[in-house]
DNA sequence: CTGTTAAGTTTACAACGCTAAGCTATCAGC
DNA sequence: GCTGATAGCTTAGCGTTGTAAACTTAACAG
């Protein structure tokens, strides 16, 4: 009689030929998990992932260069739909300046409720990849999509005549500004919570560019 | 002849009885040094500190709890210097919506110049101890003296009536805002300079708060 | 049946944070 | 000047981490 195998390492089947990229996607989606369950980059060892999809540490590396690799791309993947709720958010919504209001709305929900993915591609350091911003960040249109809205604020006669990317950025920082501070200082004795205080921030600063 | 002393640890003298505490100021100052030169907390390990210092790694834990509390202290100590930076930003300054925007400045600045002390205090979630909020954010008066500012604004007739603390709350998450995606994003395509683009935004959002 | 190769595993290294236990220079008291 | 106590360290080591190099084995083409 076999001694019953420990809980260590091997019990996942091989895969077929052909079929490798599977792992790559088991992988993914045990990091996700535990990143989800953990809230916490360094609880999402390697070993761990490895043990949650039932093989052994360095396979891991047959489909990320490194852990920072993975981590990324689990981020990467969750942000995808930053876009599409955002854009959702807006849709339906007759006033441009409102459907600014909901996109920003929508963008600090979204942060809060992926926190640690947040804190990884806008607050930290490390565990992101060098060219990260060509490969997230501009190339996907969520910034441009921004932009856009502006504009159609500025095309409506809503806003002052100004230039759209500037205004975007003010918006991007400060809708990031309230996130990543509620993230890093939940206790701070906030004046409203994340609705209102969004709602609130935002009317003001937008007070200043109506027309 | 002895050997030469390797690299390794004991190059330090035994403090004399009572001047234990040097020790303390000589691995803050050593992990300040490194935390400036190498920008990077993982790279400021316990080993690397002891070794700056002239001494085994145990050593550390006589003086600090753990990691968390020595990188802490070395942050809060850089930290000290905003509220006097940016109260010497204001100072000399008669309109007080003008001493506002050198107070946004000068944190921005000193934010960028502090990167790695910014983004453990306000970016990371680890290597900050749960008081931390009690402990550096309220106690100091470094917040409040922003709400005292925001105040003389409002005294002045300078912004339309409202709550100075949601005013400031603003103010503080747009500056952030601007630091952390700076620090977090560099490669992005600002569509101005640190100095130039705190000066649009917060002129941007001032002009929804004056009267 | 055989050779090739995809898909893993085994083993191990260096570095990390941290702990328990031991050593030793310094000093107060005799 | 000697002695015991203790402040100020060190030695040794545990368990964990990311990752590299080398080995093994299952799956398929011919």
């Amino acid at each position: 009689m076999p001694a019953a195998r420990s809980s260590a390492s091997p019990r996942r089947a091989r895969a077929r030929r052909g079929e490798g990229p599977r792992l790559r996607e088991e992988i993914l989606a045990a990091a996700t998990r535990l990143l989800a369950e953990t809230g916490d980059t360094e609880a999402v060892s390697i070993r761990a992932v490895a043990e949650a999809v039932g093989v052994t540490p360095p396979s891991i590396y047959l489909h990320f260069a490194d852990k920072t690799e993975l981590i990324f791309e689990v981020c990467e993947e969750q942000f995808r739909q930053l876009d599409a709720e955002m854009a959702a958010a807006e849709a339906g919504v007759d006033d441009p300046v409102e459907g600014l209001r909901r996109r920003g709305r929508a963008y600090v929900r979204f942060g809060l409720g992926n926190a640690e993915a947040y804190r990884v591609l806008f607050m930290h350091k490390d565990h992101v990849p060098d060219d990260v911003d060509e490969r997230y960040l501009y190339r996907s249109g969520t910034f441009n999509h921004l932009v856009e809205a502006v504009q159609r604020c500025l095309d409506a006669g809503a806003f002052r005549p100004g230039d759209p990317l500037q205004i975007a950025v003010g918006l991007w920082v400060l809708v990031h500004g309230i996130t990543s501070l509620l993230l890093a200082a939940p206790t701070f004795p906030w004046p409203a919570g994340p609705e209102e205080l969004v709602d609130r921030l935002v009317d003001d600063h937008l007070r200043g560019l109506l027309a």
